[in-house]
DNA sequence: TATTTTTGCGTTATCGTACACATTTTTTAT
DNA sequence: ATAAAAAATGTGTACGATAACGCAAAAATA
């Protein structure tokens, strides 16, 4: 009943190097070592000669050894939106701090930059900055659309690595982590389903300081509604986008025409607005939101929201980061696209998350 | 706004060597060595000259080139349940497979060890026969109680790292990566609550085939019940133990005697077990159960089942090994007890997880 | 005092890769 | 045929940590 099973390929098979490579073709380790990195200056008989015998002997090259002699400090960058000015960044900061610790003792030198996430001018400048300090990577987040794609494009012509993530950016980039967002919506719309299957009326609520951010919400709402499409009736869902001073007189006004509105969807991380709001109205309703920001969690623990959808910022800030220092120093391959699960949480299974 | 942070200590300093310490200290590197390991042969006076300097320049060993020169081959083995015997164990087999090729060209040589989740014999003699194959590492599923305590012994005495994973281990090893049980007990509840507030009867289904785990489901019993214990008169939540062949049978008889039973709460993967037991008998109820096993997804989907808590075994088999790769190659550094968040998954976010 | 033992410390080879430089072989031009 | 140029290949060293080896001086023993 065993399962024998290496690095290597079949079984015990001895790990080569160079050296025996070189041994094996009767050339020098330097006529392997060009044939490997196609730095011509080896006749043509010679690198099929060589070439025949890599393969054979499935030779890898021992990525440890290659990081050491490189002993290159790699220059990595982060670029986030300040977690001051917009508490949902806190944990993708303490997520990127965490990675840097993790490695700790190897060669990179990773500096953090924060934008506010209210200006995309402030992006820019961060950005073009970053552009003149020779960085080997930058991980950044994609907040506004046509800044993001500009300055992806002057670090591709620089041939700067770029990983972003949790805002889905528009042109490919190396690697991306986030969450679909569409999916996470529908999530919702279940959750909500099942807290009242015989739904009055429910509202989608989207709070827009910055009016950014809005393809972000808007595929969360087409998710949501594409859930109830065949079961309830779309006049019964309705769009409501407020600014967070107005949610109150906003909510208000709608109850008024709406009586019978009774769950609410809110599309970003200040959910707890939203339970403020009503509770100053003096109205229920079941909510649910996202993220597990303090505020949040509060909320879920006292009732007042039901379910929040978890879109790890902390997961998705150190992943995006490891991801790219495993790329640069031991050659590791990634798919360019990564998809988070969705995760559902609730008063309970909040005390798993912090 | 930059806020500037690398792996050296504070700010730009550069990296140091070995060599930079001796010649700070006016040695030789291979003194610094000697003290950096305390092999002796260096004089009090010497020890101390270097340590000051040791401790002023932060110098911290190139954990690259340490593990390029020591050049040893580590043995791990991973020793779990066999997923011919439980298909649960299918995706832990699948995500030690693919923390294997993440470290393909890496000098780990990693072996896969199977034994019958229903025996307690097979554990204890493939363990046995592990104990002498000269091992770094060994990762393992500490299923049975004393079998597993004895192991875990008897590779402490013998200098073998130990690591194990969803189920708890009794005694302290070097790490344990697993779930709060007590607590998805709880989170169980608060969802059977969501689905019915004004519950009628609920019952606790244990699915006891091979008569172990029976911690593992205790926890989760006594978690659930916890939830419940303000909210709701104990004797409303029955506990009912089967074996598979027994469920629809032992079901029947229940319901006869307590026809208001309609919420389930399923503490093993066997969930879709009880799906199938009501429908032959032509009764419904609300089901909460464990573990995304394909036949579980299809109840999902269909409705039949609720909820499923997801243990994540992929994600704790891969875990747990990166970590003892990690360790014993880099010496990198992590908490003893690694408790993973309580995912709860429902018909769409289900999708993000496959 | 002579001899052995111990202690303290420096030198050097090694791991596998990469690349500059030296050397040999082949080709081209005279 | 011979020199010069070009191409092909080999050699040596560095990266940083480790540990065996060796040599001197100091300490212990005869």
């Amino acid at each position: 009943m065993i399962f024998f099973f290496n690095t290597l390929a079949q079984g015990m098979k001895k790990k080569y190097a160079i050296k025996d490579i070189a041994e094996k073709s009767g050339v020098s380790i330097g006529t392997v070592d060009r044939v490997l990195h196609n730095r011509g200056r080896v006749s043509k008989k010679t690198v099929q000669k060589v070439k025949k015998v890599l393969e054979e002997l499935d030779y890898a090259p021992n990525p440890i050894a290659r990081s050491l002699k490189s002993n290159k400090v790699y220059k990595i960058c982060t670029l986030v939106p300040d977690p001051k000015k917009d508490s949902y960044w806190e944990p993708c900061k303490i997520g990127m701090i965490d990675t840097v610790r993790e490695f700790k003792g190897f060669d990179v030198e990773i500096s953090l930059e924060f934008f506010d996430p209210s200006k995309p001018r402030s992006f820019t400048m961060a950005g073009n900055k970053l552009l003149n300090e020779n960085l080997d990577a930058l991980v950044f987040v994609p907040l506004f659309d046509k800044e993001s794609e500009r300055l992806l494009k002057k670090l591709d012509k620089k041939g700067v690595f770029s990983a972003t993530f949790n805002s889905p950016p528009r042109k490919q980039v190396y690697q991306h982590v986030g969450q679909d967002l569409f999916l996470s919506g529908r999530v919702a719309a279940k959750l909500i389903n099942n807290l009242s299957p015989v739904a009055s009326k429910i509202a989608i609520v989207h709070i827009d300081e910055a009016f950014n951010n809005a393809l972000h919400m808007q595929e969360k709402e087409n998710g949501f509604r594409d859930f109830f499409c065949a079961k309830v009736d779309q006049k019964d869902i309705l769009t409501l986008t407020f600014k967070t001073e107005e949610i109150a007189q906003g909510l208000g006004d709608t109850l008024k025409t709406h009586p019978d509105l009774d769950a609410f969807f809110v599309t970003t991380s200040k959910t707890f607005e939203v339970v403020k709001a009503l509770d100053k109205i003096e109205k229920k309703g079941k909510i649910v939101g996202y993220d597990l920001l303090p505020q949040n969690i509060e909320c879920l623990k006292k009732g007042t929201i039901e379910f929040l959808i978890h879109q790890a910022p902390k997961l998705q800030a150190s992943l995006s980061l490891k991801n790219i220092i495993e790329r640069l120093m031991f050659g590791k391959d990634f798919q360019s696209q990564q998809l988070l699960p969705i995760e559902i949480v609730n008063s309970e299974n909040v005390k798993s998350y912090i």
